[in-house]
RNA sequence: GGGGCGGUGGCGGAAUGGCAGACGCGGCGGACUUAAACUCCGUUGGGGAAACCCGUGUGGGUUCGACUCCCACCCGCCCUACCA
């Protein structure tokens, strides 16, 4: 090798690479594999998986896997088995749109774009077990992927035990009267009173068609005619999760409508307290947590039936989660697609009704979106009855109440709430005021009526109050959670004086004995919609049979492999009234068609979402090829633990998709017996983003930043002035760095080194190759103080001097105190002060030697690899301890006192470190040398923190 | 509008109640070189010749002591948004 005096990184990453390879290194042995030590702790560390996107990998997308191969190697010179490992999430849009884009076959491409990525997570050393390695799309997986997807469909939600079971015991409680089926098809108690209601039905009154559609609708995977988000331009419906903000498709960005389709749902709403409440279990992020809160949004209120006044005797049900301000209730809303809308309409105002349902209906959700804020609405003419106050109230239509929430329909209370204010404001709709706001509120409220004359600034409580409720149309509405309610009584019940959480329940309770109200908990979380008609995803395992009746393929029939087909492509229409085309309508007749007992039937056309796949490939990374099962219990206990993946590391772009639906499988699979852990990722941890600079010249174009030189205040191009953005790190921003040539100049363990010393692994930071010569200081310096110009080893066998010692136990103590909490940026520079010390000794003392290069071993492997050896150590230095600080070197013997005042410093006084706090402030109050009188005053007291300062308190 | 995170040298960042700025980049000085680059050594928050003074977004508070804890505000980023 070449020893002139730079660590020759190209030779020895070759070597050690190759020899870990030879070696299996990094083949993780498992339950009933030979030579696998069960005694050991299990540490299963996993990234998030990459799509094989075709675009290549720039330096910022390993950040994630870097670290997560830290702490694999950390761990496993902790003593644990270690399971980390790599495949690939190859079905869904952006695979698919990446091959129509280049009219090749999706397998092709994605292939394809696997082994590029597969070889440049290679070249990075990541230390994964490629025998492990899964991919989405590979028959042998999505088998599991169908089987679990028939889980689902032969289950249902028993509220009685709030769990999955199988469908077979919802017929078991159906015969046994457990459950009487409710005209609406939902279940009620047998025993309860709602079970001896008209229409109420127990299962023996049923025919065969009424048992199966019930049946049919408490499975956790079902049919439905829903509305839903339908993207034209790809051809396909859209989770709400997959549609942004502004109507838009998340993959495209292209518009997406409401439209009802018949399509495959999964019944995630059943899970939405448990998904809600067992956040509590796991160690995540704390925004990431309150992120899922929000989007289960869970809302406790009631649901009251407003009864209409048109001699019907039928009600209007509206859910509101201030049941308490229900006396302030002066008009009723629905939303414009509310089916009742029709039956309310009176003649008058039909006309003005329909054009405005109309209008609603073909603005779609963006336009709805962009005119926030401004109230319309139409009055329907029909009216309803207050049930607190016997009011006759108007019904009105506006789109500001939404149809997909609740029961579409609200109870407007203007002064209490700023959305119906404003509406109640813009219609002139009377406002009344039933709750008083407390003092505060109400003092800063005042200035307007100052400001009209009505008060004067010096005016009481009384008056303002007063003030408050007689014009209260005049100060903004607000939803008080804490005043008390006034003006809220009928000869029946009155909430006067009440705060609002006893005036709920109070008035809830009173409209429950009247049969129209009922406490009700809300979410925002819908049901997720699982089919889509796109050609590269999993197939349903579901027959169609001639009179419509679903038949799933028998588990010894899986996988349904997806057909192969040159005609994959959605066709794309800017019609939102065309008809949905599944590409596999397309497909082969003889995959179409499944004769079986001399019946006919159709496949199911659609195909599954690419977060399916993702939600349980953690599973099978512990058992990739077990053709039996899922996953074999024995491993998956191992594996799994009670807490799940022990580190899931990824990017928050996933907190409330794939991580949603993941844990929504697992409870499932939970539920049903299949897995042994109630949550699948026990700790889960967000990393940054590398982020980059991009320059543009005066025409709008991006130039090369490598190109870009810094000039005074600004930036120059070729001499002319650029602008400098900061952002993502992009081919077309033309400020792409590949982790190809950083390795190729500076080499893989500089690369590592650099990623993780730019900041905390959770920030986003910029990345700036320049700044990499500082590590590769740092690892020349290294390999010198290690390597003499000869070859030979700078390693001598006197002892280390008392401060080396220490310095290198405090160095032990921070890396390892840094390894566990992922702070990967300190470690490395405690690394880095160690080292500096090194530098200009002979020789570095072999004690010093054999514990610096295993610390060193998680970071930058290949470097650590070699002078272990060298050192004469058999390889690998992962099979070696991880090394501990020994107190003894860091005890310390005398500590120097300094004594301040008002922070100047008046003395130092040199104490035992043992002395502890009273015998320091004795010798310092007993010494006059160093300090009895301060400025004339006489010290009173010494304040002492071991170890630390020392303040003086004068008489 | 609501929620979350953050604001420290020229830059990335250390320090979470005890000597602010670890470590690195950049800068400055020096060595090596015909010279430059690379590399190495030293130095580097600001002001001051120095003693010393001033410094962690702003304003208050708690404390012997505050970047750190509390209150209010300003600014930035992320998420979310007519969810009743």
């Amino acid at each position: 090798m070449s020893e002139d005096g730079r660590y020759p990184y190209g030779e020895v990453e070759a070597k050690w690479r190759a020899w870990w390879d030879d070696q299996g290194t990094y083949r993780t042995l498992g339950p009933g594999d030979n030579g696998f030590d069960g005694s050991r702790p299990k540490y299963y560390v996993l990234d998030m998986f990459p799509y094989p996107s075709g675009k290549g990998l720039h330096v910022g997308h390993p950040l994630g896997y870097i670290a997560t191969d830290i702490i694999a190697r950390y761990k496993r010179m902790r003593g644990f088995n270690v399971l980390h490992p790599m495949g690939f999430d190859a079905f869904g849009l952006p695979a698919e749109q990446y091959a129509v884009e280049h009219n090749v076959h999706p397998r092709v491409t994605t292939q394809a774009n696997i082994a590029t990525i597969r070889q440049q997570l290679r070249s990075l050393s990541l230390g994964y077990d490629w025998e492990r390695e899964i991919s989405t799309i590979d028959p042998g997986y999505y088998r599991w992927t169908q089987w679990i997807f028939l889980q689902l469909y032969d289950s249902w939600f028993d509220p009685r035990e709030g769990k999955a079971r199988p469908l077979k015991t919802l017929v078991t409680a159906l015969s046994a009267d457990a459950f009487r089926v409710a005209g609406d098809g939902s279940l009620v108690a047998g025993d309860g009173e709602a079970a001896k209601t008209p229409g109420v039905r127990g299962w023996g009154e049923l025919s065969p068609m009424d048992r199966q559609a019930v049946l049919d609708d408490h499975r956790l995977a079902y049919l439905a005619e829903v509305p839903v988000n339908w993207c034209p331009m790809l051809g396909t419906v859209l989770a709400n999760e997959e549609v942004t903000a502004d109507g838009r498709s998340e993959r495209g960005n292209f518009p997406v409508y409401k439209r009802p389709l018949k399509q495959w749902m999964l019944r995630i709403t059943a899970y939405a307290d448990r998904l809600a409440a067992d956040l509590d279990l796991v160690d995540w992020p704390e925004a990431l947590k309150t992120m899922q809160r929000n989007w289960i949004g869970r809302s406790e209120g009631a649901l009251v039936d407003f009864v209409l006044d048109d001699g019907s005797s039928r009600a209007l049900r509206v859910f509101t989660t201030r049941p308490d301000t229900i006396f302030g209730a002066t008009y009723l809303v629905l939303s414009p697609e509310h089916p009742l809308v029709s039956a309310i309409t009176t003649p008058e105002a039909r006309a003005a009704v329909d054009a405005y349902r109309a209008a609603a209906a073909a603005k779609g959700d963006m336009a709805r979106q962009a005119e926030a804020k401004v109230k319309t609405g139409v009055f329907t003419g029909g009216h309803a009855v207050n049930p607190a106050t016997g009011a006759r109230i108007p019904i009105w239509i506006a789109d500001y109440v939404l149809a997909g929430y609740g029961t579409g329909a609200i109870m407007a209370v203007p002064g209490h709430d700023e959305r119906d204010g404003d509406f109640a404001r813009a219609f002139g709709l009377p406002i009344k005021a039933v709750v008083l706001p407390d003092d505060g509120w109400l003092r800063s409220a005042a200035a307007g009526a100052i400001a009209a004359g009505r008060l004067s600034a010096d005016a009481d409580m009384d008056a303002l109050r007063a003030d408050y409720v007689a014009h209260i149309a005049e100060y903004p509405s607000v939803f008080v959670g804490y005043g008390r309610s006034i003006d809220s009584a009928n000869p029946e019940v009155s909430l006067d004086g009440l705060d609002s959480a006893t005036a709920k329940r109070t008035i809830t309770a009173w409209l429950a004995g009247k049969g129209l109200a009922k406490a009700h908990v809300q979410y925002k979380l819908r049901d997720w919609l699982f089919s889509r008609q796109r050609y590269w995803g999993e197939p349903f395992p579901i027959l169609h049979g001639p009179d419509g009746e679903i038949v799933p393929v028998a588990e010894d029939d899986l996988p349904v492999r997806l057909p192969e087909m040159d005609d994959f492509q959605p066709i794309p229409t800017e019609d939102p009234n065309a008809p949905p085309q599944p590409p596999l309508a397309r497909a082969p007749l003889e995959w179409r068609v499944v004769e079986r007992d001399g019946v006919t039937y159709h496949r199911e056309l659609n195909t599954m979402p690419n977060w399916a796949g993702s939600c349980w490939y953690y599973l099978r990374f512990i058992d990739p090829g077990d053709e039996e099962r899922l996953v074999d219990p024995i491993k998956e206990r191992y594996w799994m633990g009670d807490n799940g993946v022990d580190l899931y590391v990824g990017g928050v772009e996933h907190g409330v998709l794939h991580l949603l639906y993941a844990r929504f499988w697992h409870k499932v699979l939970y539920d049903l017996g299949h897995v042994g852990s109630p949550e699948p990722f026990g700790r889960l941890f967000n990393q940054g983003y590398i982020q980059a600079y991009a320059y543009k010249d005066d025409r709008g174009f991006y130039v090369p930043a490598e190109e870009v030189a810094a000039d005074g205040d600004g930036f120059t191009h070729d001499g002319y002035p650029v602008a400098r953005e900061y952002g993502k790190m992009g081919k077309s921003l033309k400020n792409m760095v590949t982790p190809d040539e950083v390795i190729e100049r500076y080499g893989v363990d500089c690369l590592r080194l650099y990623e993780m010393y730019l900041g905390p692994l959770e920030q986003s930071k910029p990345w700036s190759t320049r700044d990499m010569v500082g590590i590769s200081r740092f690892l020349d310096r290294l390999w010198r103080n290690f390597v003499a110009p000869d070859g030979s080893l700078r390693v001598g066998d006197d002892a280390p001097d008392a401060a080396l010692l220490r310095q290198l136990h405090v160095t032990i103590q921070r890396v390892s105190d840094d390894m566990e909490g992922l702070r990967f940026n300190t470690a490395i520079a405690a690394l880095i002060e160690l080292n500096n010390t090194l530098v200009g000794r002979d020789a570095v003392p072999r004690e010093v030697a054999q514990a610096m290069v295993p610390l060193l071993a998680p970071l930058a492997p290949h470097m650590a690899e070699e002078l272990w050896s060298r050192l004469g150590n058999a390889p690998s230095v992962l099979s070696t301890g991880w090394p501990e600080h020994d107190p003894r070197y860091l005890k310390v013997t005398s500590v120097e006192v300094v004594l301040q005042v008002n922070g100047k410093v008046r003395g130092r006084l040199t104490v035992p470190a043992d002395a502890g706090v009273d015998a320091t402030r004795d010798l310092a109050l007993a010494d006059p040398s160093v300090l009895r009188h301060v400025d004339g005053q006489t010290v009173r007291n010494v304040i002492v923190v071991p170890g630390k300062l020392v303040n003086v308190v004068l008489a």
